[in-house]
DNA sequence: CATATTTCCTACTTATTTTGTAGGTATTAT
DNA sequence: ATAATACCTACAAAATAAGTAGGAAATATG
């Protein structure tokens, strides 16, 4: 499984971002969004480290994108807070230790590319305009 | 992860059936390859219930290929023993209630085929030469 | 200043999936 | 008869994913 119900979440969060402009209080995000709203927070915490969204506290506080919908792959998305998103853990630095002979390494690489390379054509903007 | 231990468990395996013409001990052939023998006889029940090898009983039994090294893709050998190999739980039949309606399905169906066809590339006997 | 609302932080719990074991029965060559 | 093998069912352990609990720190607003 490449996507997860954490990587569905950080996605359907990131869409209702996509559509303000202003903070949005995760709370009501998430109650919208059929989220658990602790487990919301966990998510957010992960896209706001790899810098996709940006948090403010207090009333009227909330997340919100720190760029346009259209500037946002899904790939970078995913990649942010799937914890195991790599295709095969041979892939992690030094799990393997006969990575240098091995011939299906290569494979998985490849594989890794295609995936990230197709996850890169979709935007944020791309799904909110089929909906 | 696209491929766990239990995938690459398969190829491994199939990699080592790949070489022989006659039936092949599974006993054997794990341990040759650092593979829990109980564990690799689950994984050969699943392949050969997709037909992929067959068995034989008895002394002097074993598992052997039913076709050539360069008849089997590597998509048809982890799609037949990775018990989650699709993109998401969301494209399992009747899974999700608003698959007819949902933004985001087609993508995962278009990642499923993407790494399908990926998959289809690459055959045992490709795998073999290279090393 | 007091309050309500929010992110942010740490730790824990529960559920699910993956990996591996145990203990056999049925079959077959020698 | 024996040893080697696939084949079968059930369980156990380990790992990962999902979710909960209880706050501390910051901030807008009355």
């Amino acid at each position: 499984m490449i996507v997860s119900t954490r990587g569905e979440y950080a996605l359907r969060i990131m869409l209702a971002l996509a559509g303000k402009t202003e903070f949005s209080s995760l709370r009501d995000v998430a109650m919208q969004n059929g989220i658990p709203h602790k487990y919301s927070e966990n998510i957010m915490t992960a896209l706001a480290k790899a810098g996709l969204v940006e948090g403010s506290r207090g009333k009227n506080g909330g997340y919100r994108l720190v760029r346009e919908p259209q500037e946002y792959s899904l790939a970078e998305i995913l990649e942010a807070i799937e914890s195991s998103f790599s295709v095969t853990s041979c892939l992690k630095d030094g799990s393997c230790p006969h990575a240098d002979t091995c011939p299906t390494l290569p494979v998985w690489r490849g594989l890794d590319e295609t995936v990230h390379e197709y996850l890169s054509r979709f935007t944020l903007k791309d799904l909110l305009s089929e909906r």
